[in-house]
RNA sequence: GGCGCGAUGACGGAACGGUCACGUAGAGGUCUGCAAAACCUUUUAAGUGGGUUCGACUCCCACUCGUGCCUCCA
């Protein structure tokens, strides 16, 4: 049994082997916690939540980073503008720090919603800044860096490989029509790897500069100390409080976490081309060796045939699927029928596709309630279909065919008669089902109470009198509560009303 | 403008050089005391135009449209 991704790097699918045998290290950009996230956000965080349970079924063991990027992360990749954690916090009038807590708490409870496996380590970019700047100072060492007045940057065109994973053509980038206001960049691809709080500016969030990362160092301040924005710093000091780039959060938390080489990056196909660009520069340049085995990376879901953007009014956030009546799950389910690498298309239409299916599903599995003995004589959840599950999903992330598998499976348990199904491998194939697809399966279809369970005896009862008053009566009463029957020429099974 | 990605039925979405999954919705039917479910059937599905081939949805080229990055957003 092969596990294969579509790798960036490669530009093909290729087959995964681990650095270290039954194990993977991990590492998942996570999100700028200065807003909600939208549901492209949470597509991708479904994709490596796949990946995640995927590399589970087989046996490995995942050691897992996902950044909470609290800082840094400016309007535009330029370089230039404002922090979106500030942007935030002068939003909302609070503080960056508070901004930060808010939305990570949030998206935090979002992915419990959706079934998300939290990684081993999350963690936050401000907690990582000794890491960052002990990560400028080996590349300053290096010669890779020079000081503009505006922060610490990184020569790309040090580093001969730059172009290569994105297949970026630099020349013409140099030739473009974009002209910078600012720049002092040596090439139009550098990127800052520290930048400095503007002379007279207030920042929530901004550390003091070691003197030995500067070209003209002599302040002696603590690496990595926060300074309080509200206590009387000189303005010659000032200017040398900072924060870090963006870009150079990634390659610290992933490195000092999970060492220089990690098998597994994964991220939106939007950070092909400068964000993991950069974060290969920084991390190569430093240790010599390769920053990730393998690349994965995910389409951007649209919203009604475009693309998702304020400005066309069509950004969903969870809580807007949760008050039209779908459960996170149904989201999730819709998310599943595609491949990480398409572009999906969301529309309500189709989550309420994706809503049925799984309703469908949940009824199957109640059936498991329903079977007394546990050796149906035939085998119609067979073992082989859990296998099955872990090889669709196996082949890049296949979950549309996975749930195929699925959907065959369970009309043949529909089809069957009680007695026949094998309740021990339904319950194992709910359980598969749950343990890769995170469909909260089992847990989403609990038994009814007893008296439920009386009202059917009776009405069975009076069925096998041909009393059709009484019966109709007692699936009147079933109806009541929420509970379906559908007699078959051999049972009287229970469903769900959903 | 530069560098990419994509286009499959009503909708979502796979595989595959020859027989076109699967799901959701609609229609018709079988079954059924009724209902529901299940099962069966269902309108010549591949953006357009060429090419390669005995044969193309699948490979190649062009075009059109959509979309991504460079220029906020996974």
């Amino acid at each position: 049994m092969t596990l294969k991704f579509n790798n960036t790097l490669t530009g093909h699918i290729d087959e995964f082997v681990s650095l270290k045998d039954g194990k993977v290290s991990l590492y998942t950009c996570g999100p700028t916690v200065y807003n909600y996230p939208h549901i492209g956000n949470w597509a991708a965080y479904i994709y490596w939540d796949i990946l995640v349970r995927i590399l589970m079924a087989n046996s490995y063991d995942v050691n897992r980073v996902m950044n909470i990027t609290d800082v840094g992360h400016l309007v535009s990749d330029a370089d230039e503008g404002e922090d979106k954690l500030e942007v935030g916090a002068k939003r909302e009038g609070k503080t960056a720090w508070e901004i930060a807590e808010f939305y990570t708490a949030d998206f935090l409870s979002g992915m419990k919603k959706l079934n998300l496996i939290i990684p081993q380590h999350v963690t936050k970019a401000t907690e990582y800044i000794p890491q960052q700047l002990d990560l400028i100072r080996q590349l300053k060492e290096k010669s890779f860096t020079y000081q503009t007045s505006d922060g610490i940057y990184y020569d790309t065109s040090k580093f001969i490989q730059y172009a290569d994973f994105a297949h970026l053509d630099l020349t013409a980038q140099k030739s473009g029509t974009r002209v910078e206001v600012s720049s002092e960049k040596r090439n139009p691809s550098d990127f800052a790897l520290w930048k400095f709080t503007p002379t007279g500016e207030k920042r929530d969030m901004q550390w003091s500069t070691p003197a030995d990362l500067l070209e003209d160092g002599s302040w002696n301040m603590e690496d990595g100390e926060p300074q309080d924005s509200n206590s009387q710093i000189p303005i010659a000091n000032s200017q040398r409080m900072g924060f870090p780039g963006w870009h150079l959060e990634c390659s610290a938390m992933a490195m000092s976490l999970l060492g220089n080489t990690i098998d597994i990056h994964t991220g939106g196909i939007d950070a092909i081309p400068v964000h993991h660009t950069n974060e290969i520069a920084q991390s190569e340049a430093v240790t010599g060796v390769r920053f990730a085995n393998y690349w994965l990376h995910n389409n951007f879901l649209k919203v009604n045939g475009t693309k998702i953007s304020k400005s066309l009014g069509n950004v969903y956030l969870l809580s807007d699927l949760i008050e039209k009546g779908f459960n996170p799950i149904d989201f999730r389910m819709f998310i599943l029928q595609g491949n990480y690498r398409n572009e999906g298309n969301f529309t309500f239409d189709n989550l309420t596709a994706a809503k049925n299916r799984l309703n469908n599903w949940k009824n199957t599995a109640a059936i498991r309630h329903q079977i007394n003995s546990t050796d149906g004589n035939k085998s119609v959840a067979p073992f082989a279909v859990s296998q099955a599950i872990i090889e669709a999903v196996n082949d890049d992330l296949g979950t549309p065919a996975a749930l195929k598998i699925v959907d065959e499976a369970f009309s043949q348990i529909a089809a069957a008669k009680l007695a026949d199904i094998n309740r021990g491998s339904l319950i194992q194939m709910l359980e598969t089902i749950d343990s890769v697809l995170g469909l909260q399966i089992i847990d989403s279809t609990p038994d009814i109470g007893d008296e439920a369970k009386q009202i059917i005896m009776q009405r069975r009862q009076a069925r096998d009198q041909k009393d059709w008053a009484v019966s109709d009566k007692l699936r009147d009463q079933l109806l009541q509560m929420h509970i379906v029957i559908r007699d078959t020429a051999d049972d009287s099974i229970w469903e769900y009303e959903l």
